[in-house]
DNA sequence: CTTGTCTGCCCC
DNA sequence: ATTCTGC
DNA sequence: GCAGAATGGGCAGACAAG
């Protein structure tokens, strides 16, 4: 099959925005896919190569990908680069290139096959070691002079894992629905299939060699992760008691990484992350915990991992848990960084899948198949009925170390939705609700341009705090979270007369913006908290040394303080206190 | 050997 | 992660 | 309300360059 089928597809699919129009193309491709080739075009609408556990990295992105195409184009880095400001996609940008009149002797592109197109990235993404990245430019480079502009855009977009379609995997299950499950009727039945095993590849398979029937007869199996149920967010107690039917189980948010731990039936124990990556490696302690607290034989459980001092039964910040995460030096990591296991649901025992049962029998499962240990732990949790109640059990969360609650419908309706962000489950964290959480007034020192549906604007915006002491502004954070496209569209005439041709003086940042701005133009901010950062020099080295403030998930508010001069700005030593004040009284007080 | 850049379907 | 937008 | 696409901080690992 020839690639240029897909990219046109592609094609016709970046012009469409109506979701029946979209399913209906992506049927029509799928319908003329050869079956051997059925699965790979499915990875292939995802983004990706292989299913997402097998853990095939390229190990190449953007700046490799812009010289690989500088290398077949004739032209340099610094020029394609150039081209991705000013189009914001390198796809789009390559494909100009190869389409320009001084690059046109390539009038024989033969065009590629879907085939080649597959094996020569898992080429890529096996080469390592010295040269390897010279080797994967060279693989790349020789897709691409073959490739018709069309073939060279999508292949990039692959590549930069950012196909900008419309399209997700549920549009693709919609279309393989249609084609191949006569109508939408099967989409229910492909989706379990999918969620409970993570390939749509396989999915793709199983329905075409045996129908629907044996879609459904695929079942949840240790070893094989499953989509993990995700929450909704909500900043009221009335409203989420409300939601969930005036009665919930609010339970403890840890703020660590989440893991789906199995255990098989040959004893071995693995562990996914949320994004389906096997970790086992990296934290033996949590595998041996759970080797001796584990009772079922064949089991899924899910769990945080959170850094924790049994000892003090104190919760650390999710900054320590994340030094565990590497692939050297395990052993003197494990003694640094103790962690615990909270476990929060039990998804399969011994043969039995219990994702369809309620919660509190999920729930009480778990307890029966766990036995608890210091660091083999329950998410504490509460039956809660009054608003008030939830409101003091969150203070509570909050004031034990955690992010907040999740609170979990009890009803009928509250199975493990493999996959699903529904309102079974609702986040309650601090930053949802303003009152408690911290905006900063932050001066808008330089702007990035703008990817994809922001290209030709701003597309985030660097920002300072401002040191009083020194009559400086220091860097704090990026932001491009909250901005509306009425606001981006705002803003560069806003900035236009505060733009400046290099760093200005006041300005002390280790980023490199698109465009500097002289301080100016104060907008308002909100994160979850301040972080000690190595990578912005907002008071640095007044809370350690070598380390600045930082914010995390920080978003615009909508709020533009013209009201306010670059010097009335959040001060450095304001966040500073900010920072230490939020770690002695985690309430907020 | 050290340093710097890039990457990761990274985690949140 | 959070947020916005088209359907 | 869903699905999709914009965007954040930060760490360790892997290479390449010096």
């Amino acid at each position: 099959m020839r690639y240029l089928i897909v990219a046109e597809a592609y094609r016709d699919l970046e012009r469409l925005s109506s979701r029946l129009a979209l399913t209906e193309r992506l049927a029509a491709l799928l319908a003329q896919t050869p079956a051997d080739l059925l699965p790979t075009v499915c990875y292939l609408c995802q983004g990706l190569i292989a299913p997402e556990f097998a853990g095939v990295d390229l190990g190449m992105a953007e700046k490799l990908a812009v010289r690989a195409v500088a290398s077949t184009t004739g032209t340099s880095a610094e020029q394609v680069a150039a081209l991705v400001r000013e189009t914001g996609d390198l796809g789009q940008a390559a494909e100009r290139l190869l389409t320009s009149p001084a690059t046109e002797p390539a009038g024989l592109t033969a065009g590629l096959e879907v085939g080649e197109v597959v094996r020569t990235l898992r080429e890529i993404a096996a080469a390592e070691g010295a040269g390897s990245q010279g080797r994967k430019l060279e693989l790349l480079a020789g897709l691409l002079a073959r490739a018709t502009p069309v073939e060279a855009c999508y292949l990039l977009r692959l590549v930069t894992r950012n196909l900008r379609l419309g399209i997700g995997t549920p549009t693709v299950l919609d279309a393989l629905a249609q084609v191949h499950a006569g109508g939408k009727a099967g989409k229910k039945v492909l989706e379990r299939g999918y969620n409970i095993c993570c390939d749509l590849g396989k999915v793709a398979a199983t329905l075409v060699s045996g129908g629907l029937a044996a879609v459904e007869g695929l079942r949840v199996q240790p070893g094989n992760p499953v989509r993990v149920m995700l929450a909704q967010r909500l900043a009221d107690a009335g409203e989420i008691l409300a939601r969930l039917g005036g009665q919930c189980a609010a339970e403890y948010k840890y703020d660590g990484v989440r893991v789906q731990a199995h255990r098989t039936a040959d004893g071995r124990i693995e562990l996914f992350t949320r994004r389906l990556e096997e970790i086992s490696d990296q934290f033996p302690d949590v595998v041996e915990l759970l080797a001796a607290g584990l009772g079922p034989s064949e089991a899924i459980l899910e769990g945080e991992v959170v850094a924790y001092d049994a000892a003090a039964g104190e919760l650390r910040p999710f900054g320590e848990v994340m030094l565990r995460r590497r692939k050297h030096g395990i052993d003197q990591a494990v003694q640094d960084v103790p962690v615990g296991l909270f476990c929060f649901e039990l998804l399969y025992a011994d043969g039995e899948d219990l994702t369809m049962l309620p919660y509190p029998r999920r729930r009480a499962a778990l307890e029966a198949a766990l036995t608890l240990s210091p660091r083999l732990r329950l998410t504490t949790a509460a039956e809660v009925t009054d608003p008030a109640v939830l409101d003091a059990t969150f203070a509570q969360a909050v004031t034990d170390g955690c992010e907040g609650l999740v609170c979990k419908s009890t009803g009928p309706d509250s199975g493990y939705q493999a996959g699903a962000r529904g309102w079974q489950w609702i986040k309650l964290k601090r930053d949802y609700r303003t009152e408690l959480s911290d905006t900063a007034d932050l001066v808008i020192v330089g702007a990035f341009a703008g990817r994809g549906r922001r290209a030709g604007v701003y597309g985030a915006v660097l920002l300072a705090a401002y040191d009083a002491d020194a009559d400086v502004f220091r860097a704090v954070t990026k932001c491009g979270a909250g901005f509306t496209d009425a606001d981006l569209a705002a803003l560069p005439a806003r900035l236009a007369p505060l733009q400046s041709p290099h760093k200005p003086a006041r300005v002390d940042a280790r980023q490199e913006p698109d465009v500097w701005f002289e301080p100016g133009l104060v907008v308002e901010i909100l994160s979850a908290e301040l972080t000690l950062s190595p990578n912005y020099t907002a008071a640095w080295g007044q809370i350690r040394d070598d380390a600045g403030l930082a914010m995390r998930f920080p978003r615009f508010t909508g709020r533009w303080r013209d009201d306010k001069a670059a010097d009335d700005a959040t001060t450095t030593r304001e966040l500073a206190e900010l920072f230490l004040n939020a770690r002695r009284t985690p309430a907020g007080g």
